[in-house]
DNA sequence: TTTATGCGAGAAAGCGGTTTCTCAGTCCGT
DNA sequence: ACGGACTGAGAAACCGCTTTCTCGCATAAA
């Protein structure tokens, strides 16, 4: 006859009842702890066994002061940068017995900073993804969310380890071999206005600029997403561009959808890069020219930092900067005479 | 003077001091009870904003013996599918100010079980892709999952919502397409041999062929990823066959990649089909023939289901099934003659 | 035989909240 | 003026588990 407490589950009661000892003894034996008797250990794991007991997380977590969940704030998770992200986050974490709580913004910024709080509180740390806040806001919030992981954000903060890729950098290796082509005419097609990857690469194209002042270069509004690239084809066209770096893959993917539907050869008639280097980029038809951005992997070491900041490991809690390699496949070639 | 608690963090017992009340009081005022004198909830709210108190989910989770939280199993975040349903998930319970676990089992079926256990334990629910699974160890476990939403499994079980595609019937339009364009001889490319929407895919094919005895129908083997694809090419091309249904659209895609660098033209000399319409299924080269899954819709409904279940609503909590749609693009054309 | 020593397990105190229980104090009716 | 109903807030129990505290008992030393 298996008791049950009023929850209705199987509790440490149950099992102490069964086996005859008091829930402290159950608690050591589920622990691990040598200082009880083999005899009573054995009639305890019998008794847990039998009844299929499971500690509940919720009460060890109270006592533990810890929840073994890391939390993620991500602002759109239909986003395949994001989505490489978490994925190399809960890998890594999973490895440690650790799980991820998801936190999606939709892009909103002001409930970035309302989330963020929330997921830090239900679990042991936070990693935050958070393009779109105001660097204000951000280190307002920074020091309630420790410890914190912060992605292509840099923060004054101690103690904050900061994961970013060097967008700037790979903006002017892009343009760089695009010049090298012979293309003479280049356009941006940005991304969000505010978002923070986006003020870096065009920091990257002021470089690019002062280096380079007898190429042309062109802004453009957009976006982040297949669409914008694809509507973007009119304005692409009018700049007399040849030479396009989109704000990323799929803008650069919805680019070439949009120049294809209007018969313009790609890269025959204009060269087309990306950034990001997601999955599918290459295959694309032709393959998309773009800098790869070692994206998983950025997630694997995010967990890295941490694990060190939650095991209190004063070491290397610097964080890392991420240089985007240059993959020069189909999209782009020699600029038209 | 910002008094701490023993874990450093601002607690109940802080606000209730800095108030002149009793931490049931702070309590009381935090839920919204009005049973608390204005001047007094004056008093707390003042005071809990001052010290930016928050209360410790944790703490409230034990005593309500709810999470607000549900979990989500699934076997390879990095398969579109997956990341499809839990972006639909995530965002709808997301409206509901629910949260979403993760937990990847990498396609390690022994693991489904043991992290489907736990994750359902650390959270209110759970919605569980395991097509590895036996049926036997999913019968097994099932009991202990309650409330449970299942994707693309059946059940004996009563009150667990089931929601499945049904990719007999899309393998079936697929194959009717074909034949429709002149095609007589097709070649399946399975999917995991353990998979379970792979087995509904082939009870499909037995009826399609049942129907058309004419048809020669060669079974590959295969696999769920884009690499099986291209591996498959070879196989492919000794089959003889001029229409290929691949098990997803990642293999469709492998799979024309690897026909394009032999310089096999699709479709003129071979059709390709995939199935379940990822996003980047109409940007391929050429566009994607496939039958579409609204898979978010499907993360969306889990979510429906799942509140349904925790609120007890007896009511509908029978699942759905899903009826892909022909997507008919460019992949796929008229058999040679 | 008596006392110091140690070991193992139960009792109890948290962890941070919510909620029931209890009991002053107030208001009203008679 | 006295008693009953009601109101509002504090005390305490509880959620399920970990861990310190405490103490009985057994063994060893004196």
């Amino acid at each position: 006859m298996v008791r049950r407490s009023a929850t209705g589950r199987i509790g440490i009661a149950d099992v102490a009842v069964k086996a005859g000892v008091s829930h402290a003894t159950v608690s050591r034996v589920m622990n691990g702890n040598f200082t009880v008797d083999p005899d009573i250990a054995a009639r305890v794991k019998a008794a847990a066994a039998e009844l299929k007991y499971q500690p509940n997380p919720v009460g060890r977590s109270l006592a533990l002061g810890k929840t073994d969940t890391i939390g993620i704030v991500v602002p759109d998770l239909a986003n395949p940068t994001f989505q490489a992200i978490l994925r190399g986050l809960s890998r890594a974490a999973a490895q440690d017995g650790y799980r991820v709580l998801i936190a999606d913004s939709f892009e909103v910024s002001s409930e970035e900073a309302i989330l963020a709080g929330e997921a830090r509180r239900r679990c042991d740390g936070l990693v935050l993804c958070a393009p779109r806040m105001s660097d204000a806001e951000l280190e307002e919030i920074i020091p309630s969310l420790h410890p914190l992981v912060l992605i292509n954000r840099t923060t004054a903060a101690k103690g904050v380890p900061t994961l970013v890729v060097d967008y700037g950098q790979g903006v002017q290796d892009i343009a760089e071999h695009l010049v090298n082509l012979g293309h003479t005419r280049l356009a941006f097609l940005a991304g969000p206005p505010r978002s923070a990857s986006n003020a870096r690469r065009l920091e990257g194209l002021d470089a690019f600029k002062a280096a380079h002042p007898q190429v042309d270069v062109t802004m453009l509004e957009g976006g982040s997403d297949f669409d914008t690239g694809h509507e973007a084809v009119d304005a692409v066209l009018e700049s007399g561009a040849t030479g396009i770096l989109a704000f990323n893959d799929l803008v650069a993917m919805g680019l070439m959808s949009g120049l294809h539907e209007r018969g313009v050869d790609v890269p025959g008639d204009i060269s087309v890069t990306g950034f990001d280097d997601i999955p599918f980029a290459r295959y694309t038809t032709p393959a998309l020219t773009t800098a790869a951005v070692p994206i998983t992997e950025l997630g694997q070491d995010a967990w890295q930092q941490m694990r060190a900041l939650i095991r209190q490991e004063g070491s290397d809690t610097s964080g890392s900067r991420y240089q985007p390699r240059l993959e020069v496949r189909a999209s782009t070639g020699p600029a038209r005479k």
